[in-house]
DNA sequence: CGCCAGGTGTGGT
DNA sequence: ACCACACATGGC
């Protein structure tokens, strides 16, 4: 078993896992389960350390999952030298938040499932497709499902998609297992420039400019991409007085403002926006 | 009951 | 090019 240290302050496993970026964790009574793929790594606080702990040969993994190589303080630092009081804000709050350098496939499968939906029932839905088509694995006494391989979902009908509650979208979901069937590399689409990505991803049924955004911001960690959906739509409107309404238009107003840091500013405005709404009820 | 949720496809002007 | 509406499903 491999333990990874790190500050606690720009590490927070609490606000990095539940802002939105990720579905695939399970909170216990002291810290997270946090998987990926078919990984698993206990995640707490101790201290003023948070501290990872897996399988010794997936130690890089999580690293690089984490994104732990990165100083976070740099972006926070940046955000809060910026003329926009909200952005201030929920950097000082967020600063705890890391961007995930989460699997390709497995993010657009998932955020296929999150359009016209909501977080707690996205999170269920993925839940039981992992339990019946996910292999079953234990670390260090607990069980959990892997996400199923790229080779198991093919050979799902779109009736069994939806039978875990994905409803519209279990055709969106089997078209995309047809079209890797037919050849199609996610993986492979790292190599494209941001832009080719993003057209590559918007070319499939049911991905549009937000479930390719969040693709390749938290896939292909292209931190020059900012998705807008309601909630940062809310935030344009309310916070930052914008009067563009054209979704494609604002995310390029925001990358143009906030430039090669506009993925983590994102996560920043989004997760303070919906903390702030679910405050008040 | 109606409205909303990390939107998108489709078919109308 | 823009617009309205449908699309499953559960929580409130």
């Amino acid at each position: 078993m491999e333990k990874i240290k790190y500050d606690k302050e720009y590490f927070n496993v609490a606000d990095t896992l539940e802002c939105g970026q990720v579905f695939r964790f399970e909170k216990l009574e002291k810290g997270y389960l946090s998987f990926s793929l078919d990984k698993c790594a206990l995640v707490f606080e101790e201290g003023d350390q948070t501290i990872i702990e897996c399988l010794e040969e997936d130690a890089e993994y999580f690293k690089n999952y984490f994104d732990l190589k990165r100083d976070c303080s740099l972006i926070v630092n940046s955000a809060t030298s910026l003329n926009y009081d909200t952005l201030k804000k929920s950097a000082e709050v967020g600063k705890g938040i890391r961007l995930l350098k989460q699997d390709a496939f497995e993010v657009l499968f998932c955020f296929i499932i999150s359009q016209n939906n909501n977080i707690p029932k996205i999170k269920k839905s993925i839940d039981k497709i992992c339990q019946i088509f996910g292999e079953e694995k234990f670390f260090n006494g607990h069980r959990y499902h892997a996400f199923p391989t790229q080779k198991k979902l093919a050979t799902l009908s779109e009736e069994d998609f939806r039978s875990c509650g994905v409803g519209f979208r279990a055709r969106y979901l089997k078209n995309l297992m047809v079209e890797i069937e037919r050849g199609l590399d996610i993986g492979a689409l790292n190599g494209l420039e941001t832009e080719d990505l993003r057209k590559k991803l918007t070319g499939l049924l049911g991905v549009g400019r937000k479930v390719a955004d969040c693709t390749v911001l938290f896939g292909y960690s292209r931190m020059d991409c900012f998705p807008v959906d309601t909630w940062i739509e809310k935030v344009y409107k309310e916070d930052f007085n914008g009067k563009l309404t054209d979704r494609e238009e604002i995310s390029k107003w925001f990358v143009r403002q906030f430039k090669e840091n506009a993925g983590y500013y994102q996560q920043y405005l989004f997760d303070y926006k919906r903390r702030i709404q679910n405050k008040n009820k």
